[in-house]
DNA sequence: TTGCAGTAGATACCTTTGTTTCTT
DNA sequence: AAAGAAACTTTGGTATCTACTGCA
């Protein structure tokens, strides 16, 4: 179709395109249809127009690919179809360019050469040649996830632990000897009544104090053998954790912090004792570092882009350090006695929270947990990571609302005092953090924010509240969309159609007007009738609880169109009837006619997007509920009663027919003789221990199994005789009859089967319907009188 | 080197009451 | 003749998340 261009056409468009690309105007959104097409190399392409040219060499022009140039619309758009995509439209002329996909102008500096893909064998191959390498598979996440979570719950409790020690009586009083009574007095200051600061600047100077007199104390810092309890890498899960540290009892620890030997962690942990023996509420602070479960790379490109960290970087901030309350500030004090050697009063932002490329590699500030002397447990990350809600809250489990869940268990589990004033001290400036971290100054951050929302992230079925105002703006560098709308999430409101209301048990107040109007989602369902293509959404404050109307005297309950009662939620009960669900309720309550609606509780959605009601049950009146409950328990008894005896029937069917045959055999080796039987080593009918019923692997009959009994030429898959054989030929016998036959032909066919199949269906033929699964009673019967049974 | 806007691709979620033909 | 079983049908739009790219 495009044949008839001249070459120029194909130059002034590639020119045009690149002045815009330069330009970098960007007008409607091109879109790629499909990666491999564009992406492919050089040499594929080459290959394949070889083969286009090999394959086509009857076509009239080299037109491997058409390429449609839509000059109108947008001043020199291309568009390409690829001839394998539309290979069935055989170069039609009249196609419409609408029906073509825009494609990225990226590969058209190579206008005259022409990706097309042709074999079918290489589609998978192009596939995965641009699929996502770095991407680990769902599972893989779900795995992550796991291991992140199981991870932190260790080191929560292990924290705890840790923290009981601390609480050690001996290690307490012998550290308390370390201090002073100068420090320890200024540990204690009095109270100052008309400047509360002086009381703390004092404290600050005995925990100075402290801290040298700890450094002191503390005289060989160990280097970690490892990583320590710094983060590792998805990669670093697979290795031997070699080197890492034995399991330090106790007894150990206790000596080790007296002595004053041991890594950065054991001085840090030591320091919250020291304090504590000067009867300070002093807390152990652990920075956790479970694997970053939100790093979804695979292995391989993990370790290609392994990121090395210096033993110094790594070790530049902590994991371990100490708290400890202020009362006269009513503020947490925080001293790092090791790594920084700092103590501070956080007011917005912590010199504890990693900063810098390398050190933030081992070392994400995520969970945050202070463990205090009464076994108090509280997650205190708000203190120390300045950007909790827009930037370090996507890096945490408790991101998503299940996650939070969980990890307000656990900490919920681990705190094992009471709260206290302290707390209510913390959690208010833990507010006021949360207030002043302000909004975020990027896209980014205000995605999935907890208290912020842009205007354009606003969901189809969201609004902002009628007279809420934004509470700030968004200014991007990007020209094009300029300064956008920020509002507190507060203020936006979620709307549902009225329909969707119902299914909550809320119907449209009177008067009710519509917030917000869509285009219906599904056009296609909705009826030819139906068309109205618009969704009128509703807010809450527009709804009222629906009361269905009550059943009548007589018990007569009003249903809808399809003769039925919904019940999405118990409200949806007239209030004089009740729910009854069962499978067999609808039977029981047509059983004794009574007035009743089958009660549709819900909709289960198949394929082909038709979905069907799930009537679980009856709605009837109150006066009737004995009534239905004693006819259920009737039916339900009355099902199990012939279950069982189907069950009993089908056994004893079984049974008939396995003594039938035997009495053939018999008769036939009474007649003819008996068959080569010595081979064999366990004859079922001799077996002593043959009892009972003898459930096959690939059958559901109960009763005896058949397949043995090759002289009576039983009818069956000779497949699945096959497998049997071979299961129990080499396996355990499994109990009851064994069709154990060890003669095979190299085809796996039993000769001694075949031999007498043919044997016995020259003699008769009829008996060939026998025992099989397609032999009726009328059959069974005749061959019963043959044999003079 | 780092941060970030924009984008593509993958995945998850929402959907919320058939029809025709044959057999018994 | 009526009732019931069986076969046929085999989406698709939107939201959300993440990695990647190119730019500053």
């Amino acid at each position: 179709m495009d044949g008839d261009l001249p070459k120029e056409y194909f130059e002034l468009i590639r020119k045009t395109l690149n002045e815009k690309k330069r330009e970098a105007v960007s007008g409607r959104p091109l879109k790629r249809k499909k990666r491999r097409n564009t992406r492919s190399t050089t040499e594929d392409v080459q290959n394949s127009s070889v083969e286009v040219i090999d394959l086509e060499s009857n076509s009239n022009d080299v037109q491997l690919a058409t390429e449609v140039i839509d000059l109108d619309s947008g001043g020199g758009e291309a568009i390409t179809m690829l001839n394998s995509e539309v290979s069935e439209d055989q170069h039609d002329d009249s196609v419409d360019s609408d029906e073509f996909e825009d494609v990225e102008d990226t590969d058209f500096e190579n206008l005259n050469d022409i990706s097309i893909t042709i074999n079918k064998e290489e589609k998978p191959v192009h596939k995965n040649k641009t699929a996502r390498k770095n991407v680990c598979s769902n599972e893989e996440r779900r795995k992550r996830k796991f291991i992140h979570m199981f991870y932190l719950l260790c080191l929560l409790i292990n924290g705890f632990l840790r923290n009981e020690w601390l609480n050690n009586s001996k290690l307490l009083s012998r550290l308390g000897d370390l201090i002073p009574e100068k420090v320890f007095e200024q540990l204690h200051p009095r109270k100052d009544e008309d400047m509360p600061l002086r009381s703390t600047r004092k404290l600050l100077d005995g925990l100075k104090k402290c801290m040298e007199i700890w450094n002191k104390h503390w005289r060989i810092t160990k280097r970690y053998e490892s990583i320590g309890c710094y983060m590792r890498f998805w990669d670093e899960f697979d290795e031997k954790w070699s080197g890492y540290s034995q399991s330090l009892n106790k007894k150990m620890f206790i000596k080790n912090v007296l002595k004053g030997v041991g890594d950065r962690d054991l001085a840090a942990q030591g320091f919250v004792a020291l304090l504590r023996s000067c009867n300070l509420n002093a807390r152990l602070v652990i920075s956790m570092q479970p694997p970053d479960f939100t790093n979804l790379r695979t292995l391989e490109s993990l370790s290609n882009s392994a990121v090395n960290v210096s033993y110094d970087d790594m070790i530049k901030y902590p994991l371990f350090w100490c708290e400890v309350w202020d009362k006269f500030g009513k503020k947490w004090i925080t001293i790092d006695p090791i790594n920084l050697k700092t103590i501070e009063q956080i007011r917005n932002a912590s010199k504890l929270e990693p900063r810098g490329g390398a050190p933030k590699r081992r070392n994400q500030l995520r969970y945050v947990i202070g463990y205090d002397r009464k076994q108090g447990t509280r997650d205190i990350t708000r203190r120390y990571a300045q950007w909790l809600n827009s930037k370090t809250r996507k890096k945490r489990i408790t991101k998503d609302k299940e996650g939070e869940e969980w990890f307000n268990r656990a900490i919920y589990a681990l705190n094992r005092r009471k709260r206290t004033k302290i707390d209510d001290y913390e959690d208010a400036y833990f507010d006021q953090r949360n207030a002043n971290e302000g909004m975020p100054d990027n896209l980014q951050d205000l995605k999935n924010h907890p208290y912020y929302i842009l205007e354009r992230d606003l969901g189809k079925n969201q609004i902002i509240k009628p007279n809420a105002k934004e509470s700030g703006y968004l200014k991007l560098n990007n020209r094009v969309h300029g300064v956008l709308k920020v509002y507190e999430r507060k203020n936006v409101i979620n709307l549902k159609s009225g329909k969707q209301w119902y299914m909550e048990g809320r119907v449209l107040k009177t008067g009710a007007r519509c917030k917000k109007v869509i285009r219906k989602k599904n056009v296609r369902l909705s009826n030819i009738d139906d068309d109205n293509e618009e969704e009128r959404l509703y807010s809450i404050d527009d709804t009222e609880i629906y009361r269905p109307p009550l059943a009548s005297a007589f018990g007569e309950i009003t249903k809808n169109t399809f003769g039925n009662i919904e019940v999405f939620v118990p409200s949806m009960i007239p209030a004089n009837c009740c729910l009854i669900e069962s499978p067999v309720a609808i039977k029981a309550a047509k059983f004794i006619g009574i007035e009743f609606a089958p009660a549709v509780t819900g909709f289960k959605f198949e394929r082909g997007k038709r979905s069907k009601p799930i009537l679980s049950g009856v709605v009837v009146s109150k006066l009737y509920r004995e009534a239905v409950e004693t006819a259920i328990a009737g039916i339900e008894n009355s099902i199990e009663e012939d279950e069982r005896k189907g069950f009993e029937l089908n056994a004893l069917e079984q049974w008939n027919k396995f003594l039938l045959k035997l009495r053939i055999k018999s008769q036939l080796n009474q007649v003819y003789g008996t068959v080569v039987e010595a081979e064999k080593k366990s004859v079922p009918v001799e077996t002593p221990e043959a009892g009972g019923f003898f459930v096959t692997g690939s059958e559901s009959v109960v009763g005896p199994n058949i397949s043995n009994l090759n002289d009576c030429n039983v009818e069956m898959n000779d497949g699945s005789a096959t497998n049997l054989s071979d299961q129990y030929s080499e396996g355990e016998p499994m109990g009851g009859f064994l069709p154990v036959s060890t003669e095979r032909t190299k085809n796996g066919n039993f000769e001694e089967k075949q031999e007498s199949d043919n044997e016995f269906s020259n003699n008769d033929e009829s008996s060939n319907e026998f025992g099989g699964t397609k032999g009726t009673d009328d059959e069974y019967e005749d061959f019963m009188n043959d044999m003079e049974l």
